[in-house]
RNA sequence: GCAGUCGGACGGUCUGUCGCUGUUACCCAAAGAGGUAAAAGAGGAAAGUCCGGGCAGCGCAGAGCAUUCCACUUCCUAACAGAAAGCUGUCUGCGAAGGCAGAGUAACGCAGAAGAAAAUAACCGCCCGCAAGGGUAAGGGUGAGAAGGUGGGGCAAGAGCCCACCAGUCGUAUAGCGAUAUACGGGCUGUGCGUCUUGGGAGCUGCAAGUUCAUGUAAACCGACGUUCGAGGGUUGCUCGCCCGAGUCGGAGGGUAGAACGCUUUAGCCGUAUGGUGACAUACGGUAUAGAUGAAUGACAGACAUCCCGUAAGGGAUACAGAACCCGGCUUACAGGCCGACUGCUACU
């Protein structure tokens, strides 16, 4: 049964306390604004999937939970339609990456405009993940 | 018809494509992971986290003191600082209505760069008197408040000194469950705030409560105090009193940070009838409707609906805002329209 590319449930969200930490203390991190990513590779491990994500909008840039409800979710429909050919580059190198995503924007961008530079923020991951 | 007051209820709908969450059924599979399908999946305020409860854990022999909250009346409720129906005063409005305040004042204190004076008042003025001195709160300016107010009588001039009306207060009667209202009568009357007094309450912490399982494990090491000559702990903040008591406290270092329950059937929602002015209560019938946890309930496209602009073609707008244990309120935000009762103005009959 062939899988279909572009789910993204919720088993790939990133939730491991340990993870997160160790992102943010040790992850290098790529821009395409208003989008910011922070990025670990991780060794082969049996339980997590290839690439785990965890999106963030800060509090101080929207004060009103609707607001940041929709950025995320617009974030994330970016990420869903967009990761299939990602996953599958960084699958042949034979990683694992976690992935914090950041929205340092103070106004919430279209769903067109996310996706195109969701596109440019994953090929800025890839190049510098293939680079080291 | 226009303008407005109060109360109530609503706050988009449908289709397609790609997705998310838990549930149920089936499929694959040793198991896990997975796949397919079905029905379901944010609010009136989910918000602010300001009150009150349920629920949970801990605590609770008792006494005193302190602290703190509430305060017109009756009533509703699980409860409340909330709601309902009223009462008194005051302010706004032509009005329907709405806002604000509302236990008591015996004692003590404060007011203050005002004013003569802030309570056993005499600065100016007025009166008596040769004068010394005395009488006087009518007039003056200050102030939130000046010795109840207005008018008349009276007097040397004045003053509840006397009278009428009005306000307050106390007593009696009547009406009301009551706050109060009305009538009659008596005494003859300063304002605000605080302390205080009276009456009624308040154990603490919150679902990150708490329970179970899994992983790991340490009754290891160092120091202090101590076992009836009692370390230490519990007992709301303190005191007394009471109880437990052989371990307790600190340091350094290490581990976990996953899963399940709690977790959605409830003071539940809807309808009808009866009682009540009403909040609400009772009876009967129907109904099942989110449970996430780095946190689902979406993204995109199209059509419709409503409103606005425009002669038209057409264009634009559709708010405030996102569950986190659950309820009852309060407060705040809100495009747009709906229903009922009432008020004012205008027109017509």
């Amino acid at each position: 049964m062939e899988q279909h590319p572009n789910k993204f449930p919720l088993r790939e969200h990133l939730k491991s306390k340990s993870i997160i930490e160790k992102l943010y203390t040790e992850g290098a991190s790529a821009t395409a604004f208003p989008l910011r990513a922070v990025f670990i590779t991780l060794p082969r491990e049996q339980q997590l999937p290839t690439a785990s994500i965890l999106i963030s909008v800060a509090k101080k840039r929207f004060r009103h939970a609707v607001d940041r409800n929709l950025i995320k979710r617009r974030i994330r429909e970016a990420y869903r339609l967009n990761k299939a050919p990602f996953i599958k580059e960084i699958e042949t190198d034979g990683k694992k990456i976690a992935i914090a995503i950041l929205y340092i924007d103070n106004k919430p961008g279209s769903t067109d405009y996310l996706k195109h530079k969701m596109q440019k923020l994953l090929n800025n991951i890839l190049e510098k993940v293939q680079k080291v």
